[in-house]
RNA sequence: GGGCGCGUAGCUCAGGGGUCAGAGCGCUUCCUUGACACGGAAGAGGUCCGAGGUUCAAGUCCUCGCGCGCCCACCA
């Protein structure tokens, strides 16, 4: 109450830059953001997606934070106890490819750095960067409690990150093997499934001739990668095809190297690819790895892990790369006559996801977790809606993969990350543990070495809503914080993150991590295309904050959350915005002025009598029943649409338009509904303002703060208002119907004397009605004179028999509207007017007296429906017969 | 090869069986009236992608196409 005596300098045009600076860091200093367990209250988590250490603040982050802050802001309204969770990942792969590419600028690597100065100058690098986009997102206005601020590779996190894998370990989950994996050779790594791309690329099918051991034709077989030839352990056929049974069990000769191999059966052959035979190279292709362990064929290697050729008899080969190895061996193909047909193909091309280097099948040692039993109670906790996905549409793009999902190889090459835990004995065992281990506990040798190998990030951040909290310890924050309730996040890392978050929640707490899932759109540019800085068609966020404000920035974002998985976004979006908040400012100007230096309750207005006060309380009952409704089914720009439309539409354009009425009228001692008026004219306008602040305030935090404070109110803050209710009695339907004959009166004159160009001209206008409408509308007279811009000595209201001297008659509800004027040339244009609208109700008529003659319509469309069309039909006959009348008054007169 | 999303006014999108199809922006005309020209008022503008079907009634439901986007998949 103290602040809104306060007088408080409105300028004209709002000024987002200064506000919003000076309100974040009152709200931070004044401690808004912190979240502490408190049993009297309900938590509400939301842990940020963690953003990479290697970035810069971009629009996904801008629409990703401003739809959680949003969430949290609303709920702490709402008396939660709302934790906004944030910190940064250490991206171990996304940091090595920039580390590499700064490296690469001095003509180094990681290598000839080594690891411990490669360690070094990444931390250095983090600690300069790392807090670079948790100040940008600052900007954003996000309500973080930036005191619990996580890294991944803080030590409690990396205990965590350990405790976990130990414990997967000894259970089995987590094992160590030789497999086919993605080997990504320019960064000298493993990487998953997931973080491979396949793109299509246009290559060439090679038909190639693999003669009989025999001396007889032998066999054609199709490959994509004639390079792999001198690796070939097999060539295999399906049984089933008569073209081949007679080769299978023979031998041929792999060309180039001319080594002997068999001819295998295999049901896993297509019979309709390329010539129906394929070559086996188990040290190559997933596929052929899978057919040479069960026919027992050695694996050969043609590439190292640089994607060198190896020297496999065919010293000319040795250290090719792969382009070179496949002309090589095309050459060697062509001279030797066995290459049959070259033929164009279309074919998908698996790249790394970080560095686009195309990945190579490797066979090499790693470690993997099984992923079966854990995705087991996900995908039941899924299905029983302990989790559930907006749009709903994504559980099934869950469930479908968690169906089908395969080990998981968590082991990386690589340095930046949360080194694996485990020792290896030169006796060959391997201990699990976080410190390293006095001595082998089989053989008692004290040479232990730790594996050298780092986990995937992912495996890391699939702890967030745990590790977070203070897991492995049983502490305050992660019994009262976990489970989350929300959690907001990008579609392409479903699988990624939100499926392993699912499993490892469940695999260590018996509970799921969050309780809804909000999968916000892409944010495309204009054209459809996806934002990039490299492509240049990207928008940056920080400039749209200083040009706009963040309240617009988010407000626009927000309102784009349709439920679609792209959304596409312009500048303009941004300024439209801006021209939002602006309006909003000048009605909270005007509402200032009126209520300057006078006594206005910061309680809820009751009792209220004058027609706005009580249509503009049921309208707000209405809006805000209605965006509390949207947030809680996450149809974000539904509430935002809501907002917009009270805001601009029902507050600004009707309402103050008509308490500027009620607050004159009472200084001229003519108001409409006597004594008291102004007063409380002035209460619901500075409430209704207040509490519609409250409403935006989730999506628009600092300039709803900044006007807030400016009205009566209660409390310090509208970060701790109470969310507005929505009380079903206050939705005033006689008000309602009062304010839609205003409005039709109204858009009836202003409309007439637009037609009529009179818009600016001084005319007289009166308002023919019945004696039952009457006394009403002459009740509304001074509205309607305001609201149409008239003189209110100019308006005037009349029975439906009295005419004034000379005036153009106009159709309106139940009676007319006579403008006054005389001239011949205007009544021919009102007249046209009158006989454009004619032809369509006529033509709408002919339509409806269709349907109710038709008898099947009768007796097949519910009642309410053919009653419904037939009271149309009685609307629309009125109508055209008042229009034919005042066609035909306003035909010229005397036929002169 | 399979799955998902989208196709409605020049642009971005609402509407998801029934009463002349909606909004914002843009456009046209008028207006600087004491909250706001980042504003006010009035307008123009639409074979609701196409073809079939269901229904008394179809942007709205079904089928099949076409176009755009995304995801999954070991036909080399």
């Amino acid at each position: 109450m103290a602040e809104s005596a306060k007088t408080v300098e409105l300028p004209k045009t709002y000024d987002p830059a200064a506000t919003e600076e000076r309100w974040y860091r009152t709200w931070d200093t004044r401690g808004y953001f912190r979240a502490l367990p408190d049993p009297a209250m309900r938590p509400y988590t939301i842990m940020m997606p963690l953003p990479n250490v290697t970035g810069e603040l971009h629009m996904g982050h801008a629409l990703n934070n401003g739809v959680q802050d949003c969430l949290v802001r609303w709920q702490r309204m709402r008396g939660r106890m709302a934790l906004y969770q944030p910190g940064t990942d250490h991206a171990s792969i996304a940091v090595h490819v920039v580390m590499e590419r700064r490296l690469a600028r001095e003509g180094l690597t990681r290598f000839t750095l080594g690891r411990e100065r490669f360690l070094e100058e990444t931390w250095k690098w983090r600690e300069q960067i790392g807090q670079t986009i948790l100040g940008q997102m600052r900007r954003l206005l996000l309500s973080c409690d930036w005191e619990r601020t996580t890294f991944t590779m803080d030590p409690g996190y990396a205990r965590a990150v350990a405790e976990c894998f130990i414990r997967l370990f000894k259970k089995g989950v987590i094992y160590k093997g030789k497999r086919m994996i993605n080997w990504c050779p320019k960064d000298q790594t493993s990487i998953s499934d997931l973080e491979v791309e396949y793109v299509e690329e246009q290559t060439v099918l090679y038909h190639v001739r693999y003669p009989g051991a025999d001396g007889s034709a032998g066999i054609v077989i199709a490959t994509q990668r004639p390079e792999t030839i001198l690796a070939d352990a097999a060539v295999a056929v399906h049984p089933d095809d008569p073209r081949y049974r007679a080769l299978v069990g023979t031998r041929v000769i792999v060309p180039i190297v001319n080594r002997e191999v068999p001819v295998i059966a295999d049901r896993r052959v297509e019979r309709g690819f390329g010539t129906g035979a394929v070559k086996i190279t188990p040290g190559h292709d997933p596929l052929d790895y899978e057919i040479g362990v069960d026919h027992e064929l050695p694996v050969l290697i043609a590439f190292d892990q640089h994607g060198k050729m190896e020297d496999l008899g065919r010293p000319r080969y040795r250290g090719l790369d792969r382009v070179q190895a496949r002309q090589a061996a095309v050459d060697d193909l062509r001279s030797a006559g066995l290459l049959v047909r070259e033929e164009p193909y279309v074919t998908n091309i698996g790249r790394c996801d970080r560095c686009k280097t195309t990945v190579e099948p490797y066979i090499s040692d790693q470690w993997f977790c099984r992923m079966k039993d854990l995705a087991a109670p996900a995908i039941r906790a899924v299905r029983e809606d302990r989790v559930r996905f907006h749009p709903a549409r994504w559980t099934k793009f869950f469930l479908d993969w968690m169906e089908q999902i395969r080990d998981w190889n968590i082991s990386r090459q690589l340095w930046w990350g949360h080194q694996i835990p485990v020792w290896h004995c030169a006796c060959g065992e391997m201990i699990a543990s976080i410190e390293r281990p006095a001595s082998c506990p089989k053989c008692g040798g004290a040479a232990l070495t730790q594996d050298p190998d780092i986990l995937d990030t992912w495996f890391s951040s699939a702890l967030w809503p745990m590790a977070t909290l203070g897991w492995p310890d049983e502490t305050a924050d992660l019994r009262y914080f976990y489970p989350t309730s929300t959690l907001v996040t990008a579609r392409d890392i479903i699988f990624l993150w939100v499926a392993r978050m699912i499993m490892f929640g469940l695999e260590f707490r018996g509970k799921v991590p969050f309780a809804d899932v909000y999968i916000n759109p892409t944010v495309l540019n204009i054209e459809g295309r996806r934002m990039s800085k490299s492509l240049g068609t990207g928008l940056d966020p920080l400039a749209l904050i200083e040009r706009y404000g963040a309240d617009s920035l988010r407000f626009a974002l927000i309102n784009r959350c349709t439920g679609e998985q792209d959304l596409r976004f312009s500048e303009k979006m941004v300024e439209d915005t801006r021209n939002f908040a602006n309006k909003i400012w000048n009605a909270a100007r005007l509402v200032r002025l009126h209520i300057e230096g006078r006594d206005v309750p910061a309680a809820r207005p009751r009792d209220t009598r004058s027609l706005p006060n009580r249509w503009i309380l049921g309208r707000f009952a209405r809006a805000a029943a209605d965006v509390t409704g949207a947030l809680e089914s996450f149809e974000f720009s539904v509430a935002c649409r809501r907002l917009y439309e009270f805001v601009w539409n029902e507050f600004c354009d009707w309402y103050l338009e008509m308490a500027k009425v009620d607050l004159q009228a009472a200084e001229d001692g003519r108001a409409p509904i006597g004594e008291g008026a102004a007063g409380e004219t002035r209460h619901v306008m500075s409430w209704v303002l207040a509490q519609t602040m409250a409403l935006l305030h989730p999506i628009m935090p600092a300039v709803t703060e900044e006007i807030w404070q400016a009205l009566p109110h209660d409390g310090e803050t509208v970060m701790r208002a109470p969310w507005p209710d929505a009380p079903r009695e206050w939705m005033d339907e006689a008000a309602d119907g009062a304010m839609a004959e205003v409005m039709e009166i109204t858009s009836a004159v202003r409309g007439l004397r637009a037609e009529m160009a009179l818009a600016t001209q001084p005319v007289g206008v009166s308002l023919h009605f019945g004696p039952a409408d009457r006394g009403r509308i002459d009740g509304a007279r001074l509205y309607l004179a305001h609201l149409a811009h008239l003189d209110a000595d100019r308006l005037q209201v009349s029975g439906l028999d009295e005419h004034p001297p000379y005036g153009i008659p106009s159709p309106c509800g139940t009676g007319r509207i006579e403008i006054h004027v005389d001239s011949p040339d205007l009544r021919a244009r009102v007249r046209d007017r009158f006989q454009k609208q004619l032809g369509s109700v006529e033509q709408e008529l002919a339509g409806v007296t269709k349907r109710l003659q038709d008898p099947v319509f009768r007796q097949k469309a519910p009642a309410e429906t053919v009653e419904a069309t037939g009271t149309r039909a009685s609307e629309l006959r009125a109508r055209l017969d008042t229009l034919r009348r005042y066609v035909a008054d306003l035909a010229p007169r005397g036929g002169a």
